[in-house]
DNA sequence: CTGAAAGCGCTAACAG
DNA sequence: CTGTTAGCGCTTTCAG
């Protein structure tokens, strides 16, 4: 082991007590201001080099306000000479505005929410601002003091995902901050500029339309996400109604809800196999449950999709490698991401008036786990 | 579709143009201080409620500084009552210090670094510090970029996986700006107050001994991942070792460079299938790789383990459910992230003097990919 | 123990 | 067109 290095267990007892000092409570560290350039040159520094007022060279920084293109030209030379770059504290200060979007979610580790993040991050990136990013482990106590930290924070915006249909806390919180908040995958009702959400009850119907009228199942299970959020309920929703336009009508015994995790996906399989009478297809609500349903019926020995055809509404980088691959509903992953992003910037940019909401539509990929061939990709 | 509710596809067109305004170039929202209560109450407001000066307030609230119990009673009830929060816009300036910590990784959307990043994020907000999260799409281009924007933003540490060993510009940029950096999964010899890495080099020759002496293969390949980065150059370098180790050389024909990709993955296992005498076992440096490669396998009609037997790096949520499951190397997911973020803290808190280098060892998971019966979970 | 005053770095009115 | 002035909200000497 090189010098420095150390086992990890020793860090974790030493360096890992549960609660470090906060950036409130450190004693502030002092620029060292050392070559006189870079970080540590301020604004009047680089006035006093160009001969001219603060004010002034603020004016030919920033490109607001009346300059005479040849002190711009000195400003500017300074601002190169000294590596001059202006401290965002100062503006924030001033412009009460922070350049960071608050964005919170469930579950990081989870590939849709990942993707999502990514397509928010490079949004906001291209319009200059910073992401400020909470894992709320899907507890809504951790999401309501993220929520509360945010703002707290001064973001200057906030996308959230939240887990649980919020209650009249978010709206207050969010009414009285004045914090423009765009909702995306689970929506609130009533709260927020804007959402953006994916076509969950076409979606499911379309689902089960296939196995129903294309593969002509008559039992039809289902294992649904939670209900405590809008997509779990539409997504439900759009299965009950995809049957009865079948012509068929749900039973009980086969709708499972599970919440989303691989772990229930696995526990309510085995529900729907351990049934007298189990079902000949099942549909789950995203691909984490698909994923571990699969596993289980390939433990069990079930054929799939003789035995039991599987769909899944939700896709996820693998569905397609999966053995057999997994019919499901795709989407452009990051695109749920990229639009809220543009909903939030669209309001930080224009502050715009009425509240945008956006739905995306899913298409179906037919591949073997639903009985057909494997035509699309 | 419901009022307000509009297409996505005009959402593309009209509210996502390439660059919109970003937050330096809006003009100044107002605070509206609607109630005279909540954001917008100033520590002044709390002073003259309480009946003290300023500065007093201020030592109430901080706990800073001597004050008598009585007096700081009076201001938490004033505190209490206009419901104030400290702006930690004035705080920043003042301290120059932002509670913000940025955290740099390759691709988000890789369950890796979804881990790391959540392990990160819960740790640092466990100390009060807020995570300013870039994706940089594992580019060397957009990861410049990032950091400079970063020590623009003043964050007060840095938390980075760089993609490609990085040049001399990060070392100047990060000991010019005085921000403390912690490096993880790739390291950069001698810059930063830290990194946590894994046990690469050891963990693949576990891998490639496990699959000569445990199952006598003599013809094993290898699927690696970027040379541009150490954790790809020290997996290789153990796989070499391994089999020096073992009694064999190591063949270049079934050495093979991926990029980490599903796609490369893919790629790199047809080149080894088009080999005249095939490798008996491939060791993917990764999950993703393997879980393509696998897949390759599956349609090519290659039985694993018994035609090729498989083994990767690095494990990932689905590794244990494929088919069959994959023998690999394993991590607490998070850790980490957690050990980088305590570290990061640690110099925060304390800025205390050397570097801290830790190795986290891998384990060995026996699934059925390289012959085993499966014990392992 | 408390108050007055200065200042972090920047921008915006308002004069000149 | 440019300089002066006045803060944004907070912390911290320095006196009292």
């Amino acid at each position: 082991m090189e010098p420095g290095a150390i086992d990890y267990r020793d860090l974790c007892m030493s360096a890992a007590p549960s609660r470090l000092a906060g950036p409130a409570e450190r004693a502030s560290r002092r620029r060292s201001a050392a070559s006189g350039s870079g970080p540590g040159v301020t604004l009047a520094d680089v006035a006093r080099e160009a001969g001219v007022s603060s004010a002034t060279a603020s004016r030919a920084i920033s490109g607001r306000g009346p300059i005479a293109a040849q002190t711009r030209a000195r400003v500017l030379a300074a601002v190169a000479k000294l590596e001059f770059e202006p401290s965002p504290l100062g503006r924030s200060l001033r412009m009460q505005t922070t350049g960071l979007v608050g964005v919170v979610v469930p579950d990081i580790a989870d590939p849709f929410y990942a993707a999502a993040v990514k397509g928010i991050q490079h949004r906001l990136e291209a319009s200059g601002y910073h992401v400020a990013l909470v894992d709320t482990d899907e507890r809504v106590d951790r999401e309501t003091a993220a929520i509360r930290s945010l703002l707290v924070a001064r973001v200057d915006g906030l996308v959230v995902c939240t887990s649980g249909i919020a209650g009249s806390w978010l709206a207050d919180a969010v009414r009285r901050s004045r914090t423009p908040v765009v909702f995306f995958d689970n929506a609130v009702a009533g709260v927020g500029v804007g959402s953006v959400t994916l076509a969950n009850e076409d979606g499911m119907r379309l689902l089960v339309d296939h196995l129903v009228v294309a593969h002509g199942h008559r039992r039809v299970a289902y294992v649904g996400g939670r209900l405590s959020e809008t997509s779990g309920v539409e997504r439900l929703e759009g299965f009950r109604i995809g049957l009865l336009a079948a012509g068929l009508s749900p039973v009980d015994a086969y709708v499972r809800m599970g919440d989303w995790t691989p772990a229930s996906g696995a526990r309510e399989t085995e529900a729907l196999l351990a049934l007298d009478e189990g079902p000949t297809a099942i549909v789950y609500a995203n691909a984490r449950m698909a994923f571990a349903g699969l596993h289980v019926l390939h433990e069990r020995g079930v054929r799939v999709p003789d035995g039991i055809a599987l769909a899944s509404f939700d896709d996820a980088e693998g569905g397609a490698l999966l053995d057999p691959p997994l019919t499901a509903l795709v989407r452009r992953d990051q695109q749920i991401g990229d639009l809220a992003g543009s909903l939030i910037l669209r309001v930080l940019a224009y502050a715009e008036a009425g509240p945008m909401h956006v739905r995306i539509p899913m298409e179906l990929a037919l591949r073997r786990s639903c009985g057909c061939a494997g035509v699309t990709a």
